[in-house]
RNA sequence: GCGCCGGUAGCUCAAUUGGCAGAGCAUUUGACUCUUAAUCAACAGGUUCCGGGUUCAAGUCCCGGCCGGCGCACCA
């Protein structure tokens, strides 16, 4: 059977549910209507026969029988998961069932698989992960999860066009990976004959086209680390990354906490959602919370940047973290930070003032010269988001990659590798600006509710199959 | 990468101590003119993830591998 290459379209389940609410049992409304979907469910009983059908709307019955349906046998021998297109008119069945009585119909593909239980769906991870199209038509879960990973990303992007970020695109080949401290993938040019590397973030083009002019920029796009996975994390994930000249890091702890709240707000309705079953709040404005108040707090001992070293790296001991060589005070407050604090941060909270060892990128408070004006917030235990000053002297920008290469030259495996072009680019003055990067898969996990990030992304990342 | 758990029909799942590999749904055939996961009847459906081993006998026990879930590590 040839399968046709159009469908003439003019309705759509949710409108028809909608639009004839008021037909009442039995009564035929004179209402003719073309429309089209995946069958989902069919029962035959005799001479008629119903059957579920599914559109991106939602469903609608159809009603088909022997003495008005053409080709009624054939109806009846449709497969669960064949895409139809009907004809027919507008009715409600004697037991109350808005349908479409078929006139006429064809088969506009056909379903070779059967994709599983029309009762329990289909619930293995390997099969959910890899073949997601068979997922989305039997799971409903999975449907309404990565619309609304669509739906963040729309309000994301209106927010940041309200707010007069223009949107723009960096590149994701780079002859240097940096801009983060992070293992980056290599892949190769032929014609160029040289490596590239995906990009681990887009912050230092982002920062160039500001002191090109463009003021408030942002990028809505995947980055790339190569690292592992878990129900945290995917080796390719999508970011927010933004900036804004003349803004300092207080600036764009607002700006953060309107738009993740906004967010929630657009698509929830509410900044209190229930996450994972239990209540979270994205109220503005979020807690601000010092990186050396929070961990004083969890060892109830007043430690910071400026206590010495030995003593954190005692403290450290005794969450059972051994210190690199190379870590100064800085990075083992960061690190007690992450071992003591981050995962009890529930509700929305910014952590501010973190150390200047570990923020390459960030301009120092001028109260205290080691640490910077940095923030991170936290929700639900994990990070969400980190901004802060950009740092903008091109001398100090130098000092500091140089710190990083000595890093990577004593043994860290992730540092962020010196940039000439992005020195130079400051050397032609970048003004006052602060940045921000958000976790856009994150930001969908709390909306969704959903634990495992692979969940809010369609494809994610899966060890390809090999001979066993 | 390490640890724990899992992989049985297209899908969802059973299978007692190691003793003939099963059910529901889907598919195929038949009955049924208002069903709602329709119902009823029948047929068919298997490399029990792969490869070794132990045993009279392995889905089950042992070893190796593949893939997944969770935890750890790395990170956002």
């Amino acid at each position: 059977m040839t399968s046709p290459y159009v469908f003439a379209h003019d309705a759509y389940a949710a409108d028809l549910q909608r639009g004839f609410a008021h037909l009442s049992d039995g009564e035929e409304s004179g209402h003719s209507v073309r429309a089209a979907g995946r069958l989902m469910l069919l029962r035959r009983q005799g001479r008629v026969a119903f059957a579920t059908m599914r559109d991106s709307s939602g469903e609608i019955q159809l009603f088909a029988l022997d003495a008005v349906t053409a080709a009624f046998e054939e109806f009846t021998h449709l497969h669960l998961g064949d895409w139809v297109g009907v004809a027919g008119e507008v009715v409600r069945t004697k037991r109350g069932e808005l349908s479409l009585k078929v006139t006429s119909w064809e088969r506009l593909a056909e379903a070779l698989h059967n994709f599983g239980d029309k009762w329990a769906g289909i619930s293995d991870f390997d099969l959910r992960y890899r073949h997601r199209e068979a997922d989305l038509w039997a799971n409903d879960t999975t449907r309404t999860t990565l619309r609304r990973r669509s739906d963040v990303l729309r309000s994301l992007r209106e927010r940041c066009w309200a707010a007069g970020f223009v949107e723009v695109e960096t590149p994701i080949l780079n002859a240097i990976p940096t801009g983060s401290a992070a293992r980056p993938f290599v892949t190769h040019h032929q014609a160029l004959d040289s490596a590239f590397y995906l990009r681990v973030a887009p912050e230092l083009w982002l920062k160039r086209l500001v002191v090109g002019g463009f003021e408030r920029v942002f990028e809505l796009g995947r980055v790339f680390r190569n690292e592992g996975l878990s129900p945290r994390h995917n080796p390719e994930f999508t970011m927010l990354e933004l900036y804004a000249a003349y803004w300092n890091y207080a600036d764009m702890m607002s700006f953060t906490e309107e738009l993740v709240a906004g967010v929630a707000l657009d698509i929830l309705g509410t900044t209190e959602i229930d996450y994972q079953g239990r209540r979270l709040s994205l109220t503005t404005p979020w807690p601000r919370r010092s990186m050396d108040e929070l961990v004083s707090e969890a060892l109830d001992e007043s430690v910071s940047v400026h206590t010495e070293r030995a003593t954190l790296v005692h403290h450290l001991d005794t969450v059972g973290v051994e210190a690199h060589p190379s870590w100064g005070p800085g990075r083992c407050l960061s690190e007690l930070f992450e071992h003591l604090c981050e995962s009890s941060l529930w509700d929305a909270t910014f952590v501010t003032g973190h150390p200047v060892e570990i923020s390459p990128l960030a301009r120092r408070d001028p109260r205290d010269p080691e640490v910077t004006e940095r923030f991170e917030s936290f929700v639900a235990g994990r990070e969400l988001s980190n901004g802060f000053s950009e740092l903008n002297d091109p001398l100090e920008q130098r000092a500091r990659f140089e710190e990083q290469a000595r890093l990577a030259s004593a043994g860290e495996v992730e540092t962020m590798a010196i940039d000439e072009d992005y020195i130079k680019a400051l050397e032609w003055g970048l003004p006052p600006t602060a940045g921000l990067g958000v976790g856009v898969d994150r930001v969908a996990m709390l909306i969704a509710d959903e634990a495992n990030i692979r969940e809010v992304i369609a494809f994610p990342t899966l060890k390809p199959l090999r001979e066993s």
